[in-house]
DNA sequence: TTAGTTGCAAAAGCTTTGCAGGAGA
DNA sequence: TCTCCTGCAAAGCTTTTGCAACTAA
């Protein structure tokens, strides 16, 4: 943990005019330090790895608070029954998810903002944003099913 | 209801090797009538409208087998917590929703085509879908914002 | 006849809510 | 101090499951 990030943190919680607790810190800590977009269970886990304790409830409220708030994204996955949850970085990503192994692979480009535009134009839409996850066999689960 | 239509679906599960139920047709005839993604709640609804009496745990074993077989697709809607689901026509869709009046805009084309290729060239994976929907604000609401 | 479907009830699992006590500003 | 957060318990909702009765083939 770099005192880079605890900075960051402190200051976004500021920023945002909430109260800056114990709680909030360790889950936007988490959410950084992930490659990918986190459950609310998973986040749970992972801060009683670290002896923290803290309630699911309280962990719902705080992504709900950041979601709101535009810091955080909420997604949901083919064939899951759960929301993800994954930090609004200053890049746009999205992810190939294998419909095998469930792993979930950053992309590096967004092919979308074309689209958008020319949505914007012709259908007089002011878009905001966009879900977009391609899902398919990985480059491992396609060479085992052969 | 065109006789038609009726004909088109005893086919299909005909095809599928399933039995041919009044619940089933009559869930792939709201499902073919609907502009867009209906949850399991609205089609018990339009069900209900039509004096037909069912469970909603038929629709929802019947919805999984159709998503199974690829004949219905299930996606989640931005701030919805339940599923939708809809016909998977010959023709490819998506859709952009209002994130302020909810209305779900179908839309013409879809500008992914290219860029699954070249993740299948690039990254070596097998895609075999994805979901794409576009946010923000409708014409509509757009203007009542301002 | 018999395998596949449905009615019905109940449970499962994720998420939300209420309230009192506790912690940040 | 006072407002905002969290612990904890319980409920809410969508979705799934089990089993007996039913029905299409």
């Amino acid at each position: 943990m770099q005192d880079n990030n605890n900075g960051d943190i402190d200051e976004l919680l500021a920023k945002e005019g909430v109260k800056r607790t114990k709680h909030r810190k360790a889950i936007l800590e988490i959410l950084e330090q992930s490659e990918t977009a986190l459950t609310a269970d998973e986040i749970f886990l992972l801060l009683k790895e670290n002896n923290t304790s803290i309630w699911l409830s309280t962990i719902y409220r705080t992504l709900e608070m950041l979601t709101e708030r535009e810091i955080v994204r909420k997604i949901m996955i083919m064939g899951e029954d759960k929301a993800r949850y994954e930090l609004r970085h200053n890049e746009h990503k999205h992810c190939f998810v294998c419909v095998t192994c469930h792993k979930m692979i950053p992309l590096a480009d967004c092919p979308l903002e074309g689209f958008e535009k020319e949505l914007h134009d012709k259908m007089d839409f002011d878009v905001t944003g966009h879900n977009l996850e391609i899902y398919g066999y990985c480059h491992d689960c396609k060479l085992r099913k052969q």
